[in-house]
DNA sequence: CGTATTTGACCCGCGC
DNA sequence: GCGCGGGTCAAATACG
């Protein structure tokens, strides 16, 4: 294969992280389904630094993947090719720095390459309007699965929010977060193509009363306004188009459409950063007070829906991942354990934070989540990569 | 009245 | 250059 060599000036970083679980201690299989796989209701960037969509694009931790298999189905979540000869994806998890990776046949292999992870990549393409999740092929099969080593309290909307607590989680795993670096002969791309972009599967929540081609929009701790919707030919779903509506002049977007191949899943496009800190509480549920009413008030047959992501934090449970038990060589189980739900949703995220730290449950072992949030993801975020750090990618030789 | 959503029109990148 | 498809704009509308 060519060498490839990356320019800093010319990165395109796009990333997206889910969690999923296994069926029992059973791993998944290739041949499985997305519809088994994920059980989880909950925002995949509460893995990053509580809910930011971008946090990890600060420091993206590259992964070897040479212990990945990326044939077959693996490389067909990036299911484009078209433009292999000028892009670099390197994915990359967040973890404990002892961390494990890797598709089905070596999610047990233990990755120890901190000091360098730039090691080996491999190099796929992403075509972000053929994202997949629900094709099995393209997505059970991934390598982007990790499990989650430590203790975790999953965090979404600047709330704690869980899986379905109905249904004990035992392994998670957590779909990585992808780099895409381009070649130099990416520079004369244009901006539309050059935009970084982080591209997040999720499961779509299904409230009762949503339909099948439902709006339904798992929400993050930002407040988004809907400014247009398309229909996108091959896609029978159309998809949404969102910006930022916490701060004026926030260029920040994200594209929201249903899986052509699994309306149950979510495909989550985030684009450019948001240039403001955190909303507030209340500014992260702007948009939601009306529609959430309007939920209860709207027919059905109403030109206006409510919104996805008032439904959506109605669901909200709030959970805490709890370490089973750890082995030196594995990772041990993750279960989860539904704190509260939904009478909480209109409670900020400290206050819930301040009560479950003062509940029993932490002094029973459960941690924080700050604390118990994946070291490996915390430095990570912590750290901002240097020019050394994209030199040696660009000098990564790819075969 | 302020804010959010809807939706047709328009813009623009891109392939042919 | 042309047409397609995706992304954005903005007027109309809905709602509190």
């Amino acid at each position: 294969m060519d060498k490839y060599q990356g320019d800093l000036a010319d990165i395109i970083r796009a990333s997206g992280g889910t969690i999923s679980e296994t069926l029992g201690s059973t791993p998944m299989t290739s041949g499985g389904t997305m519809t088994d796989s994920w059980q989880f209701q909950m925002d995949p960037l509460s893995f990053d630094d509580l809910g930011h969509p971008f946090s990890s694009l600060r420091d993206p931790v590259l992964f070897p993947l040479d212990q990945i298999d990326m044939s077959g189905g693996s490389s067909s979540f990036f299911s484009n090719s078209n433009n292999l000869q000028s892009d670099i994806t390197a994915g990359f998890c967040g973890g404990t720095g002892n961390s494990f990776i890797g598709n089905l046949d070596h999610q047990h292999q233990e990755i120890k390459k901190s000091n360098n992870h730039l090691s080996k990549m491999h190099q796929i393409s992403q075509d972000n309007t053929n994202l997949s999740c629900g094709d099995s092929q393209s997505f059970v099969a991934s390598p982007r699965l990790l499990k989650v080593p430590s203790s975790t309290l999953i965090s979404s909307n600047g709330r704690m929010v869980s899986a379905n607590s109905s249904r004990p989680a035992n392994n998670c795993l957590i779909k990585s977060t992808c780099l895409q670096i381009s070649s130099p002969r990416s520079t004369s791309i244009k901006r539309r193509k050059s935009q970084a972009k982080k591209v997040v599967c999720v499961p779509a929540p299904t409230p009762a009363n949503s339909k099948p081609t439902g709006e339904i929009v798992p929400s993050d701790l930002w407040a988004w306004r809907k400014y247009g919707q398309k229909p996108i030919k091959g896609s029978p779903y159309p998809r949404g188009y969102y910006r930022c509506s916490s701060s004026k002049g926030c260029s920040a977007r994200k594209q929201v459409e249903r899986s052509r191949t699994d309306s149950n899943m979510l495909v989550i496009t985030y684009t450019s950063e948001h240039n403001h800190p955190w909303p507030t509480q209340r500014n992260a549920l702007a948009g939601s007070t009306r529609n959430q009413h309007a939920s209860k008030t709207t027919n059905p047959t109403s030109k206006t829906l409510p919104t996805a992501d008032s439904q959506y934090q109605n669901s909200l449970d709030l959970s805490i991942f709890k370490e089973e038990k750890k082995e030196d060589n594995d990772i041990g189980e993750i279960k989860c354990t539904s704190i509260t739900s939904n009478d909480v949703i209109d409670k900020s995220a400290d206050k819930r934070l301040t009560e479950m730290e003062d509940s029993d449950q932490f002094s029973k072992g459960f941690t924080p989540f700050e604390s118990c949030r994946p070291a490996f993801l915390r430095d990570s975020i912590n750290h901002i990569p240097d020019q050394d750090f994209f030199s040696d990618l660009a000098e990564l030789e790819f075969d």
